[in-house]
DNA sequence: CAAGTTTTTTACCATTTGGTAAAGTTACGA
DNA sequence: TCGTAACTTTACCAAATGGTAAAAAACTTG
């Protein structure tokens, strides 16, 4: 008999706990990011990580924990090129250093993006509170930053959110569209490199005022 | 007893057949968008379309059998405007036009613009051979009317596949991403007028020689 | 190395879900 | 209006799935 290693007064977790979790996320972020929550299965996960169900319950209370737990993680690493962007850097520099970072992302951890693709497309039924509490303060603040720069004269004018947004769409579509890109130009070996350069042309057209 | 009114040597469906599996097509799509194809049971569709599931099975041999029929419908609709680009027109025109009627449709159709963005986020499970067979021959078209209408210094310098890429990320974006757009710029009254005009812009500048 | 604790495994279980059988009902052409 | 074909409803079912119970195994520590 034993209880769960989760809940709130916790020793600290053993080694063989803080391994055994990496690999169930490991293995949960691939299919959560391919056949979406609903769509993957606890066996599935199981089979991914090479251990049994009922052990990935000892670890985690839940499937839908898993979930919450990639997400809440995820959210994290995903923003922080965001918030990286300097206002005592050089505009242009820094938002080109952002769209840069996105697509190096794009590219290194396409599952990431494709799993929270997944969870906006749905309405996110699990993040929306996560999106108004981290996201949008984030999101406000740059844009902030961005309006300012734009008033000084220092890029063109635009709608610093809509900015954004197409930074977002152009930059995560290589990723999370991926299968369809794939059909459509498909030799692979200098696409990132033909995307990089496209997108770099495109912002800098934007952006120069 | 009775068969499934689908197959071969089929009559020409009953007015009561065209209805009904218009019925289930309009229930159908909301929830594959919303929640995935694995995310939708069958009960809730019978539930949204007011009809009980043996009757959905009646007009459709199978669950996936309704996604199917979605996913071809879809594609058709979809891919329309790309093939509106007239050669014989003027460029900037044609490929702005095109990128409006993509707006457009991102605002009047977000669910379909989602169960597409499901598909493919999860590697196109049902509609690779329809990528291959249907949109390659007309991107490839596209993107050589596209690629002379450089060559003519008409527009500037780029490759035309990642301008299609760019311009399908920036307009779906609207509709897939709605969830957290709404988040981040709550006022939704200008919010489409806000988008097109940034849209608009964006691209003039990029596609101006 | 013994005792306790953590981790893994096997055997289950209740619910959900896609789908079927077949009887009942409605629509429709002759 | 009557008979037949089209359609709908009720009652099911087998497989899949999220999760539990509890014994077995492995690890840790005094």
């Amino acid at each position: 008999m034993r209880e769960t290693p989760v809940s709130p007064p916790e020793r600290k977790p053993s080694r063989i706990q803080t391994e055994n979790r990496q690999r169930i996320r490991d293995a949960a972020l691939g299919l959560f990011a391919t056949h979406g929550f609903r769509g993957t299965t606890l066996d599935q996960i199981a089979d991914a990580c090479g251990m049994h169900k009922p052990n990935l319950i000892y670890y985690y209370e839940s499937k839908e924990a898993i979930h919450i737990d990639l997400l809440n993680t995820l959210m994290e690493e995903w923003l922080s090129p965001l918030g990286a962007m300097d206002p005592g850097g050089d505009p242009l520099e820094e938002i080109l250093g952002y769209i840069r970072r996105k697509m190096e992302m794009s590219r290194l951890y396409p599952r990431e993006s494709r799993l929270f693709a997944n969870e906006i497309v749905q309405g996110a039924p699990r993040m929306l509170p996560h999106l108004e509490s981290t996201l949008k303060p984030l999101f406000d603040s740059q844009c902030g930053i961005i309006a300012k720069w734009i008033k000084d004269g220092k890029i063109a004018d635009m709608h610093p959110a809509h900015l954004i947004f197409s930074i977002w769409a152009v930059t995560q579509h290589y990723a999370d569209f991926e299968a369809q890109i794939a059909v459509l130009l498909p030799g692979d070996d200098k696409r990132a490199r033909g995307a990089d350069q496209f997108v770099e042309v495109m912002f800098r057209k934007v952006l120069t005022p």
